[in-house]
DNA sequence: GTCTAAAGTTTACACTGTCAACTTTAAAGC
DNA sequence: GCTTTAAAGTTGACAGTGTAAACTTTAGAC
């Protein structure tokens, strides 16, 4: 089925996955990772319509090693303490692999018109929901309401904890300094959030 | 002190906010803008040294009309409204501006090389940090502590907002689909969370 | 063993940021 | 008022980018 290269396509956004991992989504190109993968400029166009369908897949790929992380934390009889877990790995994956959440959440792609990317996110976030639903007895607009709560909160504590590391003279930074109390204050801020959610 | 243009400084920055607040960042070229400028492609390397310094200048600018309008909220007896009051502000700006915040919070420049870039976001902030030290008393830890959750809690809602409002697949999105009750709900929730931050 | 279509290459084009070498002109010093 | 000079603007060039068109190679179906 193939001839030169074994699984160009695979090989693609395997690099441009360790390129974006180590030095961000800016600095990408095609020809450099045609290269890489020590092939023709334009061959990547035999396997992605364009640069951004190229992106789409890595970004997919990003959030299936995303689910595959989240999904880690199983159920206990506490989905308080379980949602707490939730958020903390996913500040930790954020900090971790900073360029490929950046891809994930940040890069501007018409997510529509990728539906397995859509997919692979909507697998990061069954716990979540599960979760969610457990602890409001299936009240569907209390677990709506509070999915997004609590998604942004997390999402936001990922994000402003990295806008303080790229800035580091802000007095909040401080905070975060020491790494090894990072994630004790995390579940502290989150243990505090989650017991304020609405029981309704 | 200068010859043809008036000043041609300003004038691009004015460009380039315009540009991207109506196409976004990753359409814009300092070519389009010297054309839109009508003055030759490398123009602007008289006034700024790179296109960096040049998109710096801009997010500078939108944090000063984002200050601007935080400043808006003036502090009343009750600490707890202005906090949810500020928190409308960011999130309201940020929808009606929302390639310009994603200049000032998601484009990767290395922003301690712009330090009047910091000086403008710091005084974003200063209206939630008064409140926060207001409702605790002085109590420096928990300002601090509060003052990261408050600002991850409001970036958080507004980052998943947009991000739902760019699928609109999703089942969230129908939550913020009747935009009149948009406020309202973000009322309510950052009302709820406010009461939930620690009064130490 | 031939045919075909998938997978890869070469060449080309318009566009980008930015550098070097130039021209123009506002204003300071005599 | 004339000269000088440095700031502000221009032209031309270079390497790098995404991507389209036309070409070549080769694995596998008949």
């Amino acid at each position: 089925m193939q001839y030169h290269h074994g699984n160009l396509r695979e090989q693609l956004i395997f690099c441009a996955y360790d390129w974006i991992s180590t030095n961000g989504i800016e600095s990408i190109s095609l020809r450099k990772i045609a290269k890489i993968a020590k092939v023709s400029q334009t061959a990547p166009y035999r396997h992605f319509n364009s640069k951004e369908h190229m992106l789409a897949e890595v970004a997919t790929l990003g959030f299936e090693k995303f689910s595959s992380e989240m999904n880690k934390n199983k159920a206990t009889d506490n989905p308080a303490d379980d949602l707490v877990k939730c958020g903390v790995t996913y500040i930790e994956f954020g900090l971790a692999n900073e360029h490929i959440i950046d891809l994930m959440f940040n890069y501007p792609m018409k997510k529509t018109d990728f539906p397995e990317l859509l997919a692979a996110a909507d697998k990061a976030f069954g716990m979540l929901l599960e979760r969610l639903h457990y602890m409001h007895h299936g009240n569907v607009g209390a677990v709506q309401l509070n999915s997004i709560s609590m998604h942004a909160y997390v999402h936001g504590l990922l994000a402003i904890i990295q806008i303080n590391q790229r800035i580091d003279t802000s007095a909040q930074t401080a905070f975060f300094k020491a790494s090894s109390t990072v994630k004790e204050n995390l579940e502290k801020m989150l243990g505090a959030f989650v017991k304020s959610l609405d029981f309704s």
